[in-house]
RNA sequence: GGUGGGAUAUCCAAGUGGCUAAAGGACGCGGACUGUAAAUCCGUUCGGGUUACCCGUUCGCAGGUUCGAAUCCUGCUCCCACCA
């Protein structure tokens, strides 16, 4: 397979397939390629990953990643997509989102290889004058051939000016960096096919658009996002981490071998003969592998098997001293002491969770919600579901 | 600038004086079945309590009418559509 080859795959659009040939073949030097993100909110996830791995197989080719940080257009807060106006974030803040992304861009990305800028850098000094000009690089016909404009400007629904201010912005940022090559998910083809235009306009080459797919979430149907939480991000804690792969659906785990670990179609293709559970588990023990350190996939897959596969208690769990969630009193209704311990909601949520025939002190079952427990002589773990244990000393 | 329409719980969405903590759906949570998969079925989904019941808070915001308001009135804020 040459570099060509390997750096087609996943790829959903390549604009233009020759032209990156070309340029692999001829570039003197390494190629430039240019990732953008926002730092709207603190966390990467497995989505961002997809992308993230494409630009880490252009550094072991030698190439090298420049990662622009759009600290400018998280200021002025991009409403796509929603009616109502997305709450701006003050620099501090998108400061601080900014080094906590690049810290975790590193699980990823080679950082001998990568640059990172912020597009603050050159558009704090632009005036109004020359956002004029950039603006009068585009047109409304072509704004609305992106498809998701399209749609809503069919359906009505409102199309705020920034919108379309923010693919001449994000192109912008191709020309100040010299671009060969922008990345991006599907949804960001319009933005980069834009960089290109831009670029060309100002007479310099225009920029190689490769775009990945965007990673389905855990639900199995909507792609992976923040906003509807059925994301893996790349700071869950390992248990977590590994808990969340494991309850994603057949057909998302081979799309996640593919997009997230990169397996070729091949082999792919045996996995399939196997058990999807145990391909599931190699699959998570890989990624908190990758993510947490070598060795700790395999400890979380232990403690999974223990307690999902055979039904016993965690090595692990919080602690609670008994004067800590009961107050100094001989005597607590488990309700009370739940709550106490902040891993419910409320004592409602508590309540419910016993009435539901959830809940066990010991592994007995408990169905009264109003139960009591003696402060004890020995530690006793109480468990709530699947999932939640605590252990509660004397 | 003009004319209409709208704002209800996490989201969508009923409700137009008392029986409404507020129908229905989605999501979530719990249970059964499983492979913490899917599908399916059942339950549940504001908070507190002396818990088959009581109390507090909630229907854009602020007032008002009423024994009683998400529902009526006044003012305000925001959003949308159409026309220009």
């Amino acid at each position: 397979m040459n570099d060509l080859e390997a750096l087609k795959q996943n790829v959903e659009v390549l604009v233009d397939d020759k032209e990156l040939g070309g340029r692999l073949a001829t570039a003197k030097r390494p190629l430039r390629v240019k990732l953008g993100v926002d730092p709207t909110r603190p966390d990467l996830t497995f989505g961002h990953m997809v992308v993230f791995n494409k630009l880490r197989q252009f550094q072991d080719l030698g190439h090298e990643a420049v990662l622009i940080i759009g600290d400018f257009t998280t200021l002025i807060g991009d409403p796509s997509g929603r009616s109502s106006a997305r709450p701006t974030l003050d620099r501090d803040e998108i400061r601080r989102n900014a080094e906590t992304y690049v810290g975790q861009a590193f699980k990823v990305l080679d950082q001998a290889k990568t640059t990172v800028r912020y597009n603050s850098e050159w558009f704090d000094d632009m005036s109004f004058e020359d956002c004029l000009g950039l603006a009068r690089k585009m047109t409304v016909a072509r704004m609305l051939e992106r498809d998701d404009f399209a749609k809503r400007y069919r359906a009505n629904s409102p199309i705020s000016i920034i919108e379309f201010l923010y693919p001449l912005v994000q192109g912008y940022d191709s020309l100040m960096i010299d671009a060969d090559v922008e990345l991006g998910g599907t949804d960001q083809t319009f933005n980069l096919l834009v960089g290109r235009a831009i670029q060309k306009d100002a007479g310099k080459p225009e920029q190689v658009v490769m775009t990945l797919p965007l990673l389905v979430g855990l639900d199995g149907t909507k792609k992976m996002s923040k906003s509807e939480g059925n994301y893996i991000a790349f700071n869950d804690p390992p248990k977590e981490m590994f808990g969340k792969i494991m309850s994603i659906s057949d057909d998302t785990l081979w799309i996640y071998h593919q997009l997230l670990l990169l397996t070729p179609e091949a082999e792919i293709a045996s996995l399939r003969q196997r058990h999807p559970m145990e391909v599931k588990k190699e699959l998570a023990v890989q990624l908190v592998d990758r993510l947490h350190g070598a060795g700790t996939g395999a400890a979380e897959r232990s403690q999974f098997e223990r307690v999902f596969s055979r039904n016993e208690q965690p090595d692990e769990m919080p602690e609670f001293a008994w004067d800590e969630v009961a107050e100094g009193t001989a005597r607590a209704r488990l309700v009370d002491l739940m709550a106490a311990t902040g891993l419910f909601p409320s004592k409602k949520e508590a309540r419910r969770l016993i009435e539901q025939g959830a809940v066990k002190v010991q592994q007995e079952p408990v169905d009264d919600p109003f139960t009591e427990l003696d402060r004890g002589g020995a530690p006793r773990v109480i468990q709530a579901g699947k999932r939640k244990f605590f252990r509660l000393n004397p």
